[in-house]
DNA sequence: GTCTATAGATTGATAGAC
DNA sequence: GTCTATCAATCTATAGAC
């Protein structure tokens, strides 16, 4: 093939770094998967990083896709949070083995402070921000969404996490479960605000 | 020096380890943080994953003697959990770097789903059962206590992974403070088993 | 635009002198 | 027990023919 040899690579190179994380993967690894020569990377990119910005870019494409579909699968936003956190279950075998496509890149490039890290950071931003417009949307103020939606957020990072050394479906249901329980109770109208009053949850299940 | 070469190369292979991932230390690496030739590794380790082995030994160690100080410190079961939740602003600064040391490596090593997977994961059993102790000692039954503590285990992980990436002691505190209230909100006296009654929680903050 | 050939460095690992 | 010297493989990257 010809013109979209380079779409093939970043496609590619995105799974293999999914499943086997960044430093391991290596162009002979992408050279084999697509089915071309090694040599014939450096007409499409200049090094290896420029691969993983091209594959990060792809990424927040992709998600942007994925929130606005989100949105038109349901127009109250407790539903378009349900969706959010049935990811855990739609996406439950990959995550299992080889965790959150998001979580354990942004984790790679952390440790390395690798100057692609803030690219990655910008796909915890993107869940970030249509969170909290949600919460917002649910009656929320914008601090109060903001917190919301980062503790949600880090519900489906840990689930992630633990997912995939557990390996115990019933854990990730059971937290599932108890996520779209939280989501249901953080309505302004059904957690109507008494200032100071004593805090009540009981939770998981 | 003699005798304890090998005891520095574990310590120095586990700091780097945690610091940069499993992958990217390389035998020239620890030999450079130790001060030894690269040759003299084969005299103590058959190979490197040896060296990984005697590291995840050394963490299971570690964390064994960590648990024991827990309880030495506090003698009431939600003193002790509030132990564990407060590791999260002891070690904010290295988790805000490199993330959570169990979390992280279990994720690089399940990716690749490493022979040495499961003893990492080992490392998550040490902490379930102690915390699944905790909450049987609050009067939780041991189906119950095991849920518990898997949502905590699973909420400091998830804390980890973004307080790696967004780089925020607010976020981080918050969900600390939302932590031990869910605790408090935890034993079974404070919250009275109604069954099927609404479950209702506010949280973060 | 894709290939082969190859450079130059680094990897995990071995052999053998001291 | 530690060293130097070295091996074979693999790594990212380059050069140049087709």
């Amino acid at each position: 093939m010809h013109a979209d040899t380079r779409q093939q690579i970043v496609a590619a190179a995105d799974t293999l770094i999914y499943e086997q994380g960044y430093a391991t993967t290596s162009f002979a690894h992408i050279a084999d998967a697509v089915g071309i020569s090694r040599g014939n990377f450096w007409h499409h990119f200049k090094s290896k990083d420029e691969i993983l910005d091209a594959v990060i870019a792809a990424r927040l494409d992709a998600t942007r896709a994925m929130l606005a579909g989100w949105e038109a699968c349901a127009d109250e936003p407790r539903g378009r949070l349900r969706c959010f956190v049935q990811m855990l279950l739609d996406h439950g075998e990959a995550i299992g083995r080889h965790g959150c496509p998001v979580g354990t890149l942004a984790g790679e490039l952390g440790k390395l402070a690798h100057p692609l890290h803030p690219r990655v950071a910008e796909l915890f931003a993107l869940f970030r921000g249509w969170l909290r417009q949600q919460f917002q949307a649910l009656g929320h103020g914008p601090a109060r969404a903001d917190a919301l939606a980062l503790h949600l957020l880090m519900r489906s990072q840990g689930v992630a996490v633990l997912a995939q050394s557990l390996k115990d479906p019933v854990f990730v249901r059971r937290e599932v479960r108890d996520a779209l329980a939280w989501i249901d109770a953080q309505a302004p109208e059904a957690a109507p605000r008494r200032r100071r009053a004593p805090r009540y949850h009981r939770s998981p299940r």
